[in-house]
DNA sequence: ACCCAGGCCATCT
DNA sequence: AGATGGCCTGGG
């Protein structure tokens, strides 16, 4: 069985919340509430009553194996709660930012899609990013087949429970899908050479994706288009390393305004990116 | 209603 | 410090 249903009852876990918190760009809520994206090949879909439940396909992969990816892409297995408790009292900003953005995690996200859209991400907006990501993944991404995962939550669910997004029917295209493409009709700006560039350097093993290691700010500078604050974005969201802190216009703002200037990262050693989230997404919400 | 300037999860030269 | 590009927003 290449299927798995999942509920998940955690305080600590919001779709909304992670979903509008930037570090995914293909997770999409949809009309009736449920949430679909793409983790690699495999194909999740969620729904919400009192708790989530979690629905999850992918062929030729156990349910085992799927329950295990989902763990590890969700971090099910840590304590949000023990983090957020570890907020030191005094900070009655970050103590707030935490409490309304309690549902946020930091994803496990595929580490080739991460330093992609990462790379499109800088000194752009949102909607554009997302734009531009669908269009990569619907020139060069792989035919998803979803016709089990409908079925699965059918059975389960009903007949017409089961809705998908027309942007998720391909995946994120790997280095070999993009080779010798030229990525110049994609609304990505100057960002594509960055893009083309990176393909080739993987593709001739010039730059080994597999082998970074934490930490690797280091190691992904050297790739052209990617300076200090995507190469946090990167550490934070594709290799998990909760210490990386990325300082965007937003969090270099809350800075000045709570701050004094400088939001000092050394008092959460290991959890800092957690707690960035926390306050990129608390000062955005105001703006709404 | 329309337009335009400014900013956007920055980085390169 | 100047350039880069499209999307969105706010002011006029």
């Amino acid at each position: 069985m290449s299927a798995i249903k999942m509920e998940i009852c955690n305080e600590y876990f919001d779709s909304k919340a992670i979903s509008d918190s930037g570090q995914c760009f293909r997770w999409y809520i949809q009309e009736d509430g449920s949430v679909a994206f793409l983790y690699g090949r495999c194909a999740v879909f969620v729904v919400q009553k009192d708790f989530y439940t979690v629905y999850a396909y992918e062929k030729g992969v156990s349910a085992k194996k799927i329950e295990e990816k989902l763990v590890r892409y969700f971090d099910l297995d840590r304590d949000y709660g023990e983090i957020i408790s570890s907020i030191r009292p005094d900070d009655k900003v970050l103590l707030k930012a935490a409490d309304e953005g309690r549902g946020l995690r930091i994803l496990n996200q595929d580490l080739w899609e991460i330093i992609v859209s990462f790379i499109i991400s800088q000194n752009n907006n949102i909607p554009r990013i997302k734009k531009s990501i669908y269009k990569l993944c619907e020139k060069y991404g792989e035919e998803v087949d979803i016709k089990g995962l409908k079925s699965f939550v059918e059975k389960d669910l009903g007949k017409g429970s089961f809705s998908w997004p027309l942007e998720l029917n391909k995946t994120f295209p790997t280095p070999q899908m993009l080779e010798g493409k030229i990525l110049d009709d994609l609304g990505l700006g100057y960002r594509d050479k960055y893009i083309e560039e990176l393909v080739c350097s993987v593709l001739s093993g010039e730059v080994k994706i597999d082998e970074f290691k934490i930490p690797a700010e280091d190691e992904l500078m050297k790739i052209k288009g990617i300076g200090k604050k995507v190469a946090a974005c990167i550490e934070l969201f594709g290799l998990h390393d909760l210490g990386a802190f990325p300082r965007d216009t937003w969090v270099k703002k809350i800075e000045e305004k709570y701050y004094n200037g400088r939001f000092e990262e050394n008092f959460y050693k290991g959890t800092a990116g957690i707690m960035q989230q926390y306050l990129f997404c608390y000062e955005r919400s105001l703006k709404k």
